[in-house]
RNA sequence: GCCCAGAUAGCUCAGUUGGUAGAGCAGUGGACUGAAAAUCCUCGUGUCGCUGGUUCGAUUCCAGCUCUGGGCA
């Protein structure tokens, strides 16, 4: 356990984290640590409503713009790059803001993972050719042999987690079941004052609509157009919310509302997920929404929690 | 005014040879330990337009009415 008090703003995309931190941080004397899977790509900026210059510039933004799309990164990696951000904030004697909405990566930097050797490429795609040969159900039966913890656990159509748990028996010749049930959830690795925020429902149906809007005004088509000239659309941030949808009206000539209409459904789904995942994340320790955050009483109520 | 077709889940529709109904889309709930904006799972009661008639029983058949679309005047 490190000694660092760290404030964590988490919640479903769309809900004001970034903007509720940038007020936070300036009343606090503090910098703002991302923990956003699309965000860390550098270009990748309209849609995924990265902070402007000028935000960036008044408040300093860590592990953003932190790789270009064709590098790999995943929490592992994620929690070391957050973990150095973090430690030359406070050398600095600031407080770091950790800010987004990517809940498997907030839980490795704030609890860590098992203790597991680096992903093997090669193991990787042998594992998912096999899946595509296969089927994921006749994978799951492989894996019931030799992790039938993890087999009781994951559906037979996840392919994703079938795969997963396969290599890691592969390399490590334990089962993940087994390493898991070892480290449960970790211990807390900061002290951190964990908010999540959210909003009214019809809000944020609202909310999220508007943004979309805003994206596609601002460019975000054009934007596309030459991250795919320039990185091709393989890259993995191609997989993501709204990127996927734009990508298919500029490759695949999907009308322009459509893909509007498309954005907004995805989006509302994602948010969805985010909300179960964060409904049942331990360690929060408050839930509420922007607006009472930055009010008089959130602020009190930050001051308390963080001691300051 | 007349003729024809339709009226069923938020939307588009299917269906019930009379025993109170089901698909797609939309939406919802959930899982998640190095791809996580990823990946995967679950969930469908609605005065079957209104009023009457026939019937043990009508959303289904019949009549009238209302509304919508199309055609003819």
């Amino acid at each position: 356990m490190n000694d660092t008090r760290i404030l964590v703003l988490a919640g479903p995309t769309a809900t004001g984290k970034s903007r509720a931190a940038l007020a936070i941080a300036s009343a606090f004397d503090a910098e703002i640590v991302g923990a956003d899977s699309v965000q860390v790509y550098r270009g990748f900026d309209i849609g995924s409503a990265k902070p402007t210059q000028e935000e960036r510039h008044k408040i300093p933004h860590h592990v953003i713009d932190a790789i270009d799309p064709n590098e790999d990164i995943d929490a592992r990696r994620y929690a070391e790059l957050a973990d150095l951000a973090i430690a030359d904030i406070s050398s600095r004697g600031k407080l770091a803001i950790v800010v987004g909405g990517t809940g498997l990566w907030l839980r490795a930097l704030l609890r860590g993972l098992v203790e597991l050797p680096r992903v093997d490429g090669a193991v990787r795609s042998r594992l998912e050719a096999d899946g595509a040969r296969v089927g994921s159900e006749a994978l799951h039966e492989r894996l019931a042999r030799v992790d039938p913890i993890t087999a009781g656990q994951v559906h037979p159509n996840d392919l994703f987690r079938i795969v997963r748990a396969l290599e890691v028996f592969e390399q490590t010749g334990t089962p993940l079941g087994e390493l898991r049930r070892d480290h449960a959830l970790g211990e807390p690795r900061y002290h951190d004052t964990f908010v999540v925020l959210d909003m009214d429902r019809n809000e944020h149906d609202d909310a999220v609509t508007r943004r979309v809007d805003a994206m596609l005004d601002r460019g975000w088509v054009d934007e596309t157009q030459a991250l795919l000239a320039k990185w091709g659309g393989a890259v993995r941030p191609f997989g993501s919310v709204g990127y996927r949808e734009v990508r298919e009206h500029v490759e695949a000539n999907v009308p322009l509302d459509e893909t509007r209409r498309r954005i907004r459904k995805s989006t509302r789904t994602y948010a969805r997920r985010q909300r179960t995942w964060f409904k049942s994340e331990p360690g929060v320790a408050w839930r509420t929404n922007a607006s009472e955050l930055c009010g008089p009483a959130g602020r009190a109520r930050l001051e308390k929690e963080l001691g300051l």
